[in-house]
DNA sequence: ATGAAAGCGCTAACAG
DNA sequence: CTGTTAGCGCTTTCAT
């Protein structure tokens, strides 16, 4: 049925491992050039292709990096396997996307025998991994929510939040609402912490507007229709800090629809950087998760560990940018 | 270093085989439960995790699918995946989700032995696979381009894009134009024959409005410049029939920012049907895949495949559906 | 109720 | 220059 090396090595009378070493492109064994032709055409007409499960059960290795994330769908995170992708291309191995949820089983989710794991904004999944887990295959934990259980590049999203904030109460707001979902809204959470403290700070009131929809759902729609219903009445509300991206675009289309001028009325900061940001009318003032930068930080970390299982922890932890657009800057909004 | 069953084997002094019974909770071997239970517990304590490439090896099966699309990061695309998801996740089988694209080696796509392959929107690769790879693993090629080479469940486009053609006209529009990237505006592209067609048909004039961006970029962006700019002075364009939901943002952006009234001024029309066209106001109108049935029948298909390789050829070709909606009706507009 | 042994397709010493 | 051989970790008859 399938073809194996064995049939090749039959057809053009040599042994396997012959063939082996032909097609594995070897220069260490001399093989003539006849035979190599020989060999190289029998596979190409047999259409032989090669068993990569007995290859990685023999060599340890089967070249796979398994990118570990919540979920495929919000750009958010489309954009950051975008981005690994692009980083893995480059190299020999190959990337094989799986989702983690709350409900994945922390064995099944590596279901398939990968080199490396490059685990996404999902800290509490690595924590709970076994330590027979963790001590047999390297991870690296990257993105806002990272374990220091392993090799980790993070993003300080408590100093990112305090940058908009303080840049919200510097344009000279005064009441400045939290826009966020409620799962997301707890002591404990970097922007939540970061938004009580600054508005404390300030001598301002923290507000809330909050609605019920769960995190890997589709948030823009469930933001929109909260702002919609807070500010259809006065809300004394003069600027919305977003959780997230997703959320200001959200409740940008909420306040164009209902005519309220931003930021002339309500300054509006998303967070996470997706392109929809610029794509709307004013663009949005968010802070920029540095996506390229820990793609290639945690890659590179992975092939370090790749090549030395005894490396001492590596870690960094990056800084977002806050970059203003018209959302919060009279000038060109 | 890793644990093998022959570890525990020798550890609770049965043999692997007796391991392996117990570990793949078989019974047609009867084993003691003081056995069972040693065998069990060892497994525990060592953290033995099974070597599923050795089983893949024996079995012959990975239990792996693996879903190929072009792209990760449109809405689109990463809905399809979600949903293909959510489809899988029910099985026994896992799933791993690959990107083809040009330069992908048809060979290298398909980099792991995998049980079964869900090709969505990608005829052209299918296309150019050689017979050995479509002959040796079951391949369903479905979405709106699809291949008859195997099995498929379609989209027909065409007769989607002149549900939407005859729906501008019969709203009264006259001046219809196309947007579209230029790679995708010639003939033989479904909704571009489709729109000369219904346009001639009608004793119209094509219009488009193009702009050149590649196929798996941020289109989004370049739909909104490019109808910035061609509406900055008059145009004389009445509507605007989108290739994709992504443009058809792109242009709602741009035509509000113009202050230009939806669909007053321009009636706009998108493709695909993401969740965002219900979150724009007025939302837009669109022809929505059937992104729930494709997937469900996609995988019905491929499991029948699956069970009997012998089966005759599966096909079915589902037809779009047009939801109006207020960028093209002035009630709710 | 348990064990011995063969072998999935491939690689890599080591002989010849 | 090429063939023999011994496994990688696991499943599965077939004996015991």
């Amino acid at each position: 049925m399938t073809v194996t090396m064995n049939d090749i090595a039959k057809r053009v009378r040599v042994s396997r491992a012959t063939v082996s070493y032909v097609l594995s492109g070897r220069d260490d064994a001399s093989i003539s050039e006849a035979t190599k032709r020989q060999v190289r055409a029998a596979a190409q007409e047999m259409g032989y292709r090669p068993n990569r499960m007995a290859r990685a059960l023999i060599k340890g290795r089967t070249q796979m990096i398994e990118l570990l994330v919540h979920d495929f769908h919000p750009a958010f995170y489309s954009y950051m396997i975008h981005t690994v992708r692009k980083v893995i291309e480059q190299s020999e191995y190959h990337l094989n996307v799986a989702q983690v949820t709350a409900e994945t089983s922390p064995l099944e989710a590596s279901y398939w025998p990968v080199d490396g794991v490059l685990a996404f904004d999902c800290a509490a999944f690595v924590d709970k991994l076994p330590d027979s887990v963790v001590e047999s295959v390297p991870i690296v934990s990257f993105g806002a929510s990272y374990s220091t259980r392993v090799d980790h590049v993070g993003v300080d999203l408590a100093v990112g939040a305090r940058a908009v904030l303080r840049h919200l109460i510097g344009i000279g707001r005064r009441r400045i609402a939290y826009l966020v979902a409620e799962c997301d809204c707890q002591a404990g959470n970097a922007r939540y912490d970061a938004y009580i403290n600054c508005l404390k700070d300030a001598g301002f009131e923290p507000l809330f507007v909050n609605f019920n929809e769960d995190r890997t759902a589709y948030q823009r729609k469930a933001a929109r229709e909260a702002v919609l219903e807070r500010f259809s009445s006065p809300s004394g509300i003069d600027a919305l800090f977003c959780f997230s991206d997703e959320l200001a675009i959200g409740a940008h289309m909420a306040l164009r629809q209902l005519g309220v001028s931003i930021p002339g009325d309500v300054a509006l900061t998303g967070f996470d950087g997706i392109d929809d940001l610029e794509c709307v009318d004013p663009p949005i003032t968010a802070i920029a998760q540095p996506y390229e930068a820990l793609a290639e930080i945690a890659w590179t970390f992975l092939n370090k560990r790749l090549e030395n299982k005894d490396l001492p922890r590596q870690s960094t932890v990056l800084t977002p940018e806050l970059v203003i657009r018209g959302s919060t800057s009279l000038a060109s909004g």
